[in-house]
DNA sequence: GATGCGCTTTAAATGC
DNA sequence: GCATTTAAAGCGCATC
């Protein structure tokens, strides 16, 4: 009953703000994060250097999980897992 | 006595995992709202309007955001407000 | 005396037509590619392996590239460097 | 004599570096071309338009590749071509 | 303290 | 449909 032009409006009015809560969310947590840095470097860190670290320590994480997805891609294909 | 090199490293610690855990929420939520969309196309929303109207309702937050702007400044100048 | 509306459509003429000769080469490249992975695919190897390991030897790479970084960071920090 | 688990060593290590040594050619490639930009850009060129010009000269070369692939199918129905 | 600039990140489009 | 590739946005940084 509240169908225009073919389409559910309540639906899609339901889909759209649950988008616009969630993108407001996700910037309210950009923000928190710059402000982190903000701190930091009041307290005298460099950013710059925590950038690095936490750049390289994602690195290492997945690489990590990209190596034991190789090996499972391996075992696979020696058929020792399906 | 945790210092190397003149920084404190468990605050540094503290500080980075903070970040990364900011980090983790925010891709949590970009997962999310990917969902979203996702299950907004399985019921026949196309993705591209519905990332179209959003962009919209937003520009439209922004003017009318603006245009308050304008009134305080306005209201200011005509000393109806501090 | 070239000019269209105050640009020098020779040389606009030059920018474009540069640009488009090196994406052309890209896109050679690019099907290079795709051809070994098609030859290597013939005589039996999972190229889903080929381009995991490629991916972790880039990782590994970068990884090691971003802690000589890091490194030069610290340094200029600690004064070690200008 | 260089098989391990089944698969020739030395063969898969030559796939890799020919991947990776075209991937490095694309990687230049690439970056010539955002060279090109920023040049473009510093005698005072838009490159967003650059962009659109090139893009849309793009879409007219396959529209006039589309256009000779229709006329191909009209000759061959009309037994003018094998 | 403002502005521009490059770079990183994020969104969108394309092709397999 | 997924992964890659490309376009756009946002952000920090440096400079004036």
């Amino acid at each position: 009953m509240n169908d225009v032009a073919g389409v559910n409006s309540e639906r899609l009015k339901s889909v759209i703000e649950r988008i616009e809560r969630l993108e407001d969310e996700k910037k309210g947590i950009a923000s928190d994060i710059k402000d982190v840095y903000t701190e930091a470097k009041s307290v005298g860190y460099d950013a710059k250097i925590i950038r690095e670290i936490i750049r390289i320590r994602k690195m290492e994480q997945t690489e990590r999980m990209e190596q034991d997805e190789l090996v499972q891609v391996y075992m696979h294909a020696l058929g020792m897992i399906a």
